[in-house]
DNA sequence: AAAATATGTCAACATCACTGACATAAATTC
DNA sequence: GAATTTATGTCAGTGATGTTGACATATTTT
């Protein structure tokens, strides 16, 4: 007999009602299959991170700046306010992450040209061989993926990724991609 | 004249060489490919993530709590050992998380009825009840997304978020949606 | 009886996110 | 030229989520 109910099984096991049957409790099968689809995305996303991580822990960093290394070395000359359009995350969130690759000297800034308040964003060698470190396995694995896939199909894919971006976040998107010459949907 | 020298900027300006020519710096237009869709990827799962953020929030919880509800309430009985191989986290972080759901009665125990030391996880009505408020936002957003999309094309799609789990992790999802009848690539 | 397994728990810690307020410098507007 | 807005940086405090490693308990397996 347990000499002190650590767990909160013992009481709970019998009124354990897992399963009443006072709502409606019927999933169609196009619901199901939504579900399986989420659930691939989830795994998708998890194993996709789980790479760079490791790298990433080598250099003491995180998910966090993987982003924001990312970014800064596909887009260079970003500022701090497109950064924070990008990622969805507060000031602070950013600043800390972003002062240590600074101080780091991974990312470098210039004032803007125009602007002198702009601080655009730039990574520097050393900055740019972690992107292409952190990058090269993912991109491996996209370009393993979309090899077994037809120019048709993998327009598909694009096409569905985009499409689940929110409608208000889509032109975001399409202009900061605009910026390489890259469009959702194909090159213009 | 700034007082003192806050930001890293002003010593930096002249000494950010952004951009020197020492390594390699060619990306190949099927890499700069792999990019955008790598970009794509990120935002679609950002903002996928994002409405249930939002509900979350209004009961103090956070996205590990969907995820733990979401399996638990998809396949009901699992046990504490199989969410740690899905979700992929240790024992700790998982143990606070299910703890809360237990103790405000989202999620119950139940003694396995062939090894004891199991503890079957459930989902109560008012779980049940969470897990479709926040499942609802996703399952519209996909369904929204994948009724453009013919047939053949869903299944290129499930087929390409399969390909991007990791080899080694396949065939226990396979495994897990196998319980309900799932297959990644459509019912046998 | 001993070993392995499933689970729970503790302490300590790191990362990443948040809020809200405030400071500075530069650009814009009046 | 003065006032406002904008872009950025910074501070203090907080919370969620993740980590490691060690250990306890009950139960099953050997």
């Amino acid at each position: 007999m347990p000499s002190k109910n650590t767990t909160l099984i013992d009481q709970s096991t019998n009124s354990c009602h897992q399963d009443n049957k006072e709502a409606d409790h019927t999933i169609s099968v196009r619901e199901e299959n939504m579900l399986t689809l989420i659930e691939l995305f989830f795994f998708a996303y998890r194993d996709f991170t789980e790479e760079g991580d490791e790298i990433l822990d080598t250099f003491g960093f995180g998910r966090a700046h993987h982003r924001v290394i990312h970014f800064v070395h596909h887009y260079p000359g970003l500022r701090v306010a497109d950064l924070l359009g990008i990622l969805k995350i507060t000031k602070q969130s950013l600043a800390r992450v972003l002062k240590q690759l600074i101080e780091q000297d991974f990312i470098c800034q210039k004032e803007g040209s125009k602007d002198r308040r702009e601080r655009l964003l730039y990574t520097t060698q050393k900055g740019n061989e972690l992107a292409e470190q952190l990058a090269n396995p993912q991109i491996e694995r996209f370009e393993k993926t979309m090899s077994t896939f037809s120019k048709e199909e993998q327009q598909t894919i694009e096409k569905f990724l985009f499409t689940l971006i929110r409608k208000n976040n889509r032109q975001d998107v399409i202009s900061l991609m605009a910026q390489n010459g890259h469009f959702p949907s194909g090159k213009p």
